[in-house]
DNA sequence: GTATGATTAAAACGTTCGTTTAACTCGATC
DNA sequence: GATCGAGTTAAACGAACGTTTTAATCATAC
């Protein structure tokens, strides 16, 4: 403190409010619902500087995914590299890597407050966008995180077929997004018992963290036509009723 | 047959010609990105037509998903029903409730083919929508459902608390439409090794299934601070690992 | 002070959007 | 065969959109 100026409302740099602002509008209304003119407007500057520093909007549309994403996702690879530091050759346990790929996803949006739920509920929303642009921008920025991941699933539990981990990987990709993005429908949908969105993102983390590896660790399907498996086949089959 | 003609694509009535343009279309670019433009010019009719049988957008927009959704849970409360009934008073099992709800979804969506494919990633998406029409739109025709779903769940699981169990619904909705509303997304990601889309939606019940009853079952977490419960709140608590 | 490069501001451009209007077609009804 | 109403068509409306242009502003270096 002293001579500095806090970066208040008025201070901060255009760009950044620029972004703010264009991560509340496209989280509220979508990539198509969202309007250049609302998100300078709610940024407090002119129309045209939204031009003049991102180009386009579907390049502000990256801009606002990028900043957070490319953060997200190295945080990501780095526990992912300690985790695998720790165990020497072993392979990780499952809860390990979820807890890696998910936890990490909610921890850093707990720990950026508002603008970190924001921003969860805005991946949410995009990840069920298949616009052509979107899809690439995403496919960029997951694809070598998701390789890295599904190598350490694989080596995780290498007595379930690959094709049944990535589905699962799937079904998790989805329970979380939505589990973000959808709170408010469903909130208005059915009168339920749950407190604040605040209060709740905390508490999100253990019962999805449970409900996840519940999901995962869940006894396979009766295939009709079994994939032919090599061996060992027959482990952590149970379920518990 | 004889001299009854076929409802082909051109003799097909307008207002259903427009429907299925509209189906197609909201799914592939979202509420927003659609244009009564391309909707009624994909479906071969005047612009106009589409104002004149539905009056606005909005309007077209609800009888798409009124027109599936209706009919859709109907047969969830017909199941339920059904299942309730042969079970007499006693609480139905866990994966019952599931199935009808969840497994319903999908077996419709298989018997309808590719259209009814087309609307399960059209709910899959708006789900995420939380523009304020459609909010009213789902909440009008879902309150119902989830609320019999609900209180039938409550029974099924009487040691578990009501908050978790509605969270965990709340997780296999999200795991369901994603599933289905994301497949093409998450296969441009990563290259993993699933078959084509119609054969993996027959293929995709018993796995999406097993993961949901997985998740629902799995222990509960470890909660820091509990919710006062008024009796009966030892049990069932333990995390495994 | 003046020149310079970066940023902001106001205004306009052309396009596309949802919607409406008005004319038109056509089969059924009397 | 004139009437009428439902359905269709072409054309246009005003508004909002993304984007561009042009001028004004500002700090900085000479």
């Amino acid at each position: 403190m002293g001579a500095i100026i806090e970066p208040t409302e008025d201070t901060r740099d255009t760009r950044e409010r620029i972004l703010d602002a264009a991560e509340n509008v496209f989280m509220a209304c979508g990539y198509d619902g969202a309007s250049m003119r609302q998100i300078t407007s709610d940024a407090g500057v002119n129309l045209a500087a939204g031009h003049y520093h991102f180009g386009s909007k579907e390049d502000l549309f990256k801009a606002v995914l990028y900043r957070r994403l490319r953060i997200l996702n190295q945080e990501r690879l780095r526990v992912l590299d300690e985790l695998e530091a720790k165990a020497g050759g072993t392979p990780l346990k499952p809860s390990q890597i979820v807890d890696a790929f998910f936890g990490t996803l909610l921890r850093m949006a707990i720990a950026h407050g508002p603008r970190g739920q924001t921003f969860l509920r805005l991946i949410g929303r995009t990840l069920t966008e298949p616009s052509e642009f979107i899809r690439t921008v995403l496919s960029k920025e997951f694809a070598p995180i998701l390789e890295r991941y599904k190598a350490a699933m694989f080596r995780a539990l290498p007595e379930v077929p690959k094709e049944e981990i990535v589905w699962r990987f799937h079904f998790m990709l989805g329970a979380t997004s939505y589990a973000i993005a959808g709170v408010d429908t469903l909130r208005l949908v059915t009168d339920w018992e749950t407190g604040e969105v605040e209060d709740d993102l905390e508490r999100l983390l253990p019962r999805l963290m449970s409900f996840l590896l519940g999901g995962l660790r869940a006894p396979l399907p009766a295939t009709p036509i079994q994939v032919p498996q090599p061996r060992g086949n027959g482990r952590n089959r149970r379920k518990k009723s």
